[in-house]
This record gives structure tokens, C-alpha cells and sequence, in this order.
DNA sequence: CAATTTTTGTAATCTCCATTACATATTTAT
DNA sequence: ATAAATATGTAATGGAGATTACAAAAATTG
């Protein structure tokens, strides 16, 4: 288990190359816990002092208005660490973190994050870009939000999920996670029905291919 | 002029609380450069290279849809530090910033930037902070665009100003700022007359009061 | 493999707000 | 001061998409 966690650090986007020293010196304090499907990290109010990483499964960070309506800010694998705003002074969480399936994460306070990475000049500049690449997704979604029907919305996130998610198949790129209706509205702030329609009219119109439950991005060809 | 750029640095939200000798350090490597107003620091797909301080004036960082509409991203006030996502691996700027009035600015590059914070932990983190504080006001703008009408939007949008601008008067806190509708609505992603219809129907229920072209946010009574 | 729960399909209705089209007021430039 | 440019006011029309309300299909679970 010791063992697994410093595999681990091996794949985590931010730690993969710290020198073996660092990695020993950080291993104590990342504390692995396991989430189960559907259960929560953390939730909108909960005090915030902890950073984590996700080092198996998938996580969703939301919001929820008062009326219950959902929108997802990220949907996280393996590597991703989350809850990284308490860095930027959060002090209360703002969002939740759902599991998506059952997933392990390993947990580090505030203080000893803070600690190790202020002498690290080069983790601390990873860290900035991380949350920097955050934020410009996030302004990218809010222009597509404000300029963009939900036609072009379903469409951008389908081609995003495709960069992330897809494999080349023999008609196109295979997205090779399923995405319920409910989650593409979650993600383009639209109603569940909206998406239903728009993806049967982008089937039909031969904008999107199906295998199965899965979408496929046709590759362009002169029809 | 070298004085001033000295000053400067003692009131810029990241430089303030420098040693003196960091200051020093710093200064030579800054470019001092007027900016009038409506003209352009940089606009999207410029290479991006180069971090700024604002300096005097006032500077709005927006996108444009290709019809030509506006989405206001941030609105920036002496002290403030803008073009910081070369620092997160920003190669082509995504947004444009531009002039509000006359404003004076400091560049600096993101080599000599990059090289003067990476021995400093403390400035590092104020970084961090500093994106991560703009990442949670776009999340928050993203949810209230998603989950609120235009009603709330506006008020949202005046409350925000109010916060920053707010001054307390007589009857409410006064915004010392002026702001067309149209800005407004680039703001909150809406159309100009849409906006103009709600600031006047604001107006009728009391909800927000004028002195001049000015707004004042009530203060709360028992009507 | 029933039985439940979750997801998807479809259609009618309704509403908020964009669009269009000007009129008028206010500010800025000459 | 006067002209030109910007900002604001108002109203009619239209449309994208939310809402409501079910039915049917899939996927989970006991």
C-alpha cells in the first residue's frame, strides 16, 4: 500500500518528476481514503483545508442552485488533484466533489501541501499553470455559454470529450466514456430534453455517429 | 520616473511587501508604457509574452464572438496585474485588453518574470492566489449566468460593483463608478435593451436609486 | 429474472429575452 | 456653440429553449 502510493506519485501530473527524495518526503502525509459511488469529498460549505488527489476512479465537481439544479464545473481521472482552491484562499468550499464510481483519493492538509511546495519553486509553478488551465477552460466554456446556441454548446463539448476521451475507430474518434443526457445539460447549462433532442437531431443529421451508448465524432469526409 | 516606478511597486497587490532589494532588483526589468484610452495592450491571437501592470487608468480584458459580440471577462483597477496566463502556459492570447481611459502600464517578460518568482516561494504563492481568486469570480459569474435571469444578473453585477466601488452615502452605498448599459450587459450576457428595461424597472420598485447617471444600492429598510 | 430505478423519447405550451426599429437625450469633439 | 457620436428609452415581434407531462426503453439490484 506504501508502495502504491509511490507508484502513484509516479503518474500524478504534478509529481511524476519530483526527484525520489521529495516523493519519500511527501508519501507520509498523503492519507488514501476510499469514496464510493456516488458519495461525496467534500460538499458546498464544508471548511476547506484539504487538497486532494484522485488516484483511481472519476470525479465530478459541481454546483447546485437553491432549486437543485446542477452544473458541472470538471469531471476528473486518475492524476487530477482537486479541492486546490484552499491554495488560493478558500475557506469555505464552494462546489462538491462526487464520485462518479468507486475511487481512491489520497488526502494532504493545506499546511504540509504549503510547506512542501514553498520550497519547490518548480512544483509551485506547475501548480500556477494547473489552476491557470483551469481558469481558461472555464472562461472558454463561459464564452461558448454567452455566444453559442445548444446546438454549437452539445457539439464543443462532444469535440472536447473527444480530445480527452476519444480513440480513432475505423468512421471517426470513439468517446470512450458514457455520458448520460442529464450530464451533457449539466455541462452546457441546458434542460435534459433540450440535449435529448439536439443529440437525435446530430444523429440524424450524421453530425455524430453511435456505437452502442457511445458517441463517435465522424471523421470529415465530403458527403 | 524611476521614483515613481519605485512607488509603484510599493502599492502593486503582488510587489508590495517585497524587500527593498527585491524591489530593486525588479524595477529595471519593468517597461513603463502609455496605453490611451481605447487602444488595444493586446488583442486575441497576439503572441502572448509578456505580464502587465496596471499602473493608472483603467483596463477591461474581454473576448468577441465573430459577430462582433462582447463578453467582458474583468475589469482592472491600479495595482492590478493582467496578461498572467503566459504564466500558465498562455501561448496566443484568448482575450483582449483594452483601455478604459488613459492608463499607464508596466511589461515585463515572461522569462525575466518567471525567473525573478521561481526564487522567491512567497511571490509564488501570492500567484496562485491571485489566478485562483479569478478562477472562483468566473465560476461564480459562470453559475449566477446558468442559474439566475437577467433580473438577478443585474443585481448580482451592481452588488459586485458595490463591493469594489461602493462608497456609503445618505441613502445606500453609492457606485463611483460609471458604467453604460451596454457594459452591463456585456457583463452579464445580455442585450443592452434588455438591460435598460431592468435598470428602470429597478429604479420603480427602489431597488437601486440614482444620483446623477450614478447607482446607489439602498441600504436596507423596512418599507 | 422480476422488480425498481434510471435513462431516454416526444409533444404541447409558455416565457423570457433577443431582435428590430426608431426616437430622444447626453456627451464629446470641433 | 454646434455638430457628430454615444448612450438611453420604448414598443412590437419572434424564437430558442424551459417547463410540463407522460410513455417507453435500459440498466441495476435484490
Amino acid at each position: 500500500m506504501g508502495q502504491t502510493k509511490f507508484w502513484y506519485l509516479s503518474t500524478n501530473r504534478l509529481f511524476h518528476d519530483l526527484p525520489e527524495k521529495d516523493k519519500m518526503e511527501i508519501m507520509p502525509m498523503l492519507k488514501e481514503t476510499r469514496i464510493g459511488k456516488k458519495e461525496f469529498v467534500f460538499s458546498a460549505g464544508d471548511k476547506a483545508e484539504t487538497i486532494y488527489i484522485l488516484k483511481e476512479g472519476r470525479i465530478k465537481i459541481s454546483r447546485f442552485s437553491e432549486e437543485g439544479r446542477e452544473l458541472t464545473i470538471d469531471m476528473l481521472d486518475p492524476g487530477d488533484f482537486f479541492g486546490e482552491l484552499v491554495l488560493a484562499g478558500e475557506e469555505e468550499r464552494e462546489t462538491c466533489a462526487e464520485a462518479l464510481e468507486d475511487s481512491y483519493i489520497c488526502a494532504i492538509s493545506r499546511k504540509n501541501f504549503e510547506d512542501f511546495v514553498s520550497k519547490r519553486p518548480a512544483l509551485s509553478f506547475k501548480i500556477t499553470k494547473w489552476i491557470g488551465g483551469r481558469l481558461k477552460r472555464i472562461e472558454n466554456r463561459f464564452e461558448s455559454m454567452i455566444f453559442q446556441d445548444v446546438h454549437s454548446r452539445v457539439m464543443a463539448t462532444l469535440q472536447d470529450l473527444g480530445m480527452k476521451y476519444g480513440v480513432p475507430v475505423q468512421d471517426g474518434i470513439l468517446i470512450t466514456v458514457k455520458l448520460s443526457h442529464q450530464e451533457i445539460a449539466n455541462l452546457i447549462g441546458a434542460a435534459r430534453e433540450t440535449v435529448t433532442l439536439e443529440l437525435n437531431s446530430l444523429k440524424d443529421s450524421g453530425e455524430i455517429l453511435m456505437e452502442g451508448r457511445k458517441f463517435i465524432l465522424p471523421s470529415k469526409r465530403t458527403l
